[in-house]
DNA sequence: CCCGGAACCTGAAGGC
DNA sequence: TGCCTTCAGGTTCCGG
């Protein structure tokens, strides 16, 4: 489940060790993982392009090619982005793009829900998405504006990546327990205070994730084969019956909108 | 507008 | 041990 933190910490790495290379070949063992244009066409065209650029928009990875045109990655829930020297091939091996370099960019993921695209224009894949959180278009009355025209539980809301680009199910979680804020609160019942300190705590908590390198939870690993380290630092995200680092009570877990959502009900009130 | 559920998938975990 | 069900949760779509 990488969140905008773990999108983050693995596009560095990658950037660290494939920025600048040209792809000099493609195994695509999925095709029904491309979304856009046909498999055939997307391994035609992808072949010796050079990586000028990689970028994080949201959940999406966007790879800036020599050809003018934009590699998408999205790895939904378990897709993994490994760095290999030595191409082996794996049970759910999506795709292997090889570099001219000694690695090779192997897309792997169990859960089959991960997409590749391959456009012209990058709004075909990004373009709805709302503000960047840690960008400068991420302020306080921009959140306001947003909330105040919904009343669906706030929890939902900044999930939707359309509202806010890059938050998922933990992140959420941990914002509003930083913010102190019910997380089946209606959007459009914060107040201005709350709307301060939610602002805050997303930023606080995103930087955090991204300081520690992701929070591998389950699948979320770093190009390397690496561990995480954001979950270490979580509070209440998948800590239900632990102890509330703050007042001690058990952390709840209720659904909202068909997720699990780990809350605090006393630091937290309705 | 808001919500629930299905679909896309697999493997881990729990019940019996 | 083993079968069955449920759950995990990013995104899109569809119907009420």
């Amino acid at each position: 489940m990488p969140e905008l933190p773990e999108v983050e910490t693995i596009k560095n790495a990658l950037l660290l060790r494939i920025k600048g290379c040209t792809i000099t070949g493609i195994e695509l063992i999925r095709d029904k993982s491309v979304h856009k244009p046909t498999p055939k066409q997307f391994c035609e065209q992808l072949l010796k392009q050079r990586i000028e650029d990689i970028r994080r928009r949201g959940k999406y990875f966007l790879f800036d090619l020599s050809g003018g045109e934009i590699l998408g990655i999205h790895l939904k829930m378990t897709g993994v982005l490994l760095l290999e020297n030595k191409i082996k091939l794996q049970k759910h091996s999506i795709a292997i793009f090889r570099m001219e370099n000694r690695f090779s960019l192997h897309f792997v993921d169990q859960r089959k829900f991960g997409s590749l695209w391959l456009v012209d224009d990058e709004n075909e894949i990004v373009g709805n998405l709302g503000p960047e959180p840690l960008g400068q278009g991420f302020t306080t009355e921009i959140l306001g504006n947003t909330l105040r025209r919904h009343t669906i539980p706030i929890k939902a809301l900044i999930c939707d990546q359309n509202a806010i680009a890059g938050i998922g199910n933990m992140y959420a979680d941990e914002a509003l327990y930083e913010a102190s804020i019910h997380p089946l609160t209606p959007s459009n019942r914060l107040n201005k205070n709350q709307v301060t300190t939610l602002h805050k705590s997303i930023i606080k908590v995103l930087e955090k994730g991204i300081a520690h390198n992701g929070a591998s939870i389950r699948h979320y690993q770093l190009p390397d084969g690496a561990q995480g380290m954001a979950h270490t630092q979580f509070r209440v995200a998948h800590r239900i019956g632990k102890n509330c680092p703050v007042c001690g009570t058990p952390v709840n877990r209720i659904c909202i909108r068909g997720r699990g959502s780990y809350f605090c009900p006393v630091c937290q009130p309705e």
